[in-house]
DNA sequence: TTCCTTATTGCAACTTTTTACAGTAGTATG
DNA sequence: CATACTACTGTAAAAAGTTGCAATAAGGAA
């Protein structure tokens, strides 16, 4: 839980605060390694403050993904799911078993400064999820 | 209301039937000219069709989305929003102003290659949805 | 037309997510 | 250390979305 309180300057430069709340939801983040929805935060971080509650997850989470402190992807069938902002990368999801890859922001470089040039927009460095068939469900 | 008719082969191709409550969802999608909300829908449809419930038109739309008769698109945090699957598209949105604009998927083939070589998937034709600032928000 | 198969629906209960607002508590400042 | 500002939280209630199951009805076959 300790490990949380480094993250204090980043939301402090931010114009955040950081609150017993916030440490144990990035608590869980920090160690789950990996993308966890809403309910999944929450029912993990309630174990290190008990008192937490629903609405403050979620809009914790969404201030800290507007904040780039965390990350929000786009999972399935309208899920967000939330990670910590270590390191751009997108996903790709197979939709027949669910195994989901990372790939690099890099391929994608050229395809944001098309569509940059092409519509005017400056866009994020969102992440974008994409969904296909793994190599072992093309069968 | 009659113009929802018109999707009966398309269903039947795909082993879907057509009823009532699916006329009344199609007719809403195809009169709307856009992407509208699962809920969205269901406001619109009970007009045409008051004993319409809730589950029926997520799971409607759920079912159109995968046999392809509508795009499902993810916007925004989380939300996803259905349209007619005509012409291939992408959205990109402000996240200031909100405005939308759509991109040909054209610009995207080149990608959508490289990931395949790179990681062994076969990719959907889905919807892809990227954020950013639209011009005039860029002050 | 009638029958049969099974896709589809409604119901009811439940889980997840959102909203408004009043009270609490970080943290910068003196 | 005390104060003040306001970001943040909890409560309560509503809205949105999901699930399991029994009943219904679409549409092909007889």
């Amino acid at each position: 839980m300790t490990c949380a309180i480094n993250y204090a300057p980043q939301l402090r430069a931010q114009g955040l605060r950081m609150t017993p709340q916030r440490m144990a939801i990035l608590h869980v983040l920090h160690h789950a390694g990996g993308h966890l929805s809403p309910t999944q935060v929450y029912k993990q971080a309630r174990k290190e403050f008990p008192s937490l509650t629903e609405p403050t997850v979620y809009r914790t989470l969404e201030d800290l993904a507007e904040k780039k402190l965390l990350l929000a992807a786009h999972i399935g069938n309208g899920k967000i799911v939330y990670e910590l902002a270590e390191g751009q990368h997108h996903h790709l999801i197979c939709h027949q078993c669910g195994k989901t890859i990372q790939v690099e922001h890099t391929p994608f470089k050229t395809l944001y400064r098309q569509l940059e040039s092409l519509t005017g927009y400056k866009l994020d460095s969102s992440h974008v999820t994409f969904f296909g068939l793994c190599s072992d469900c093309q069968s």
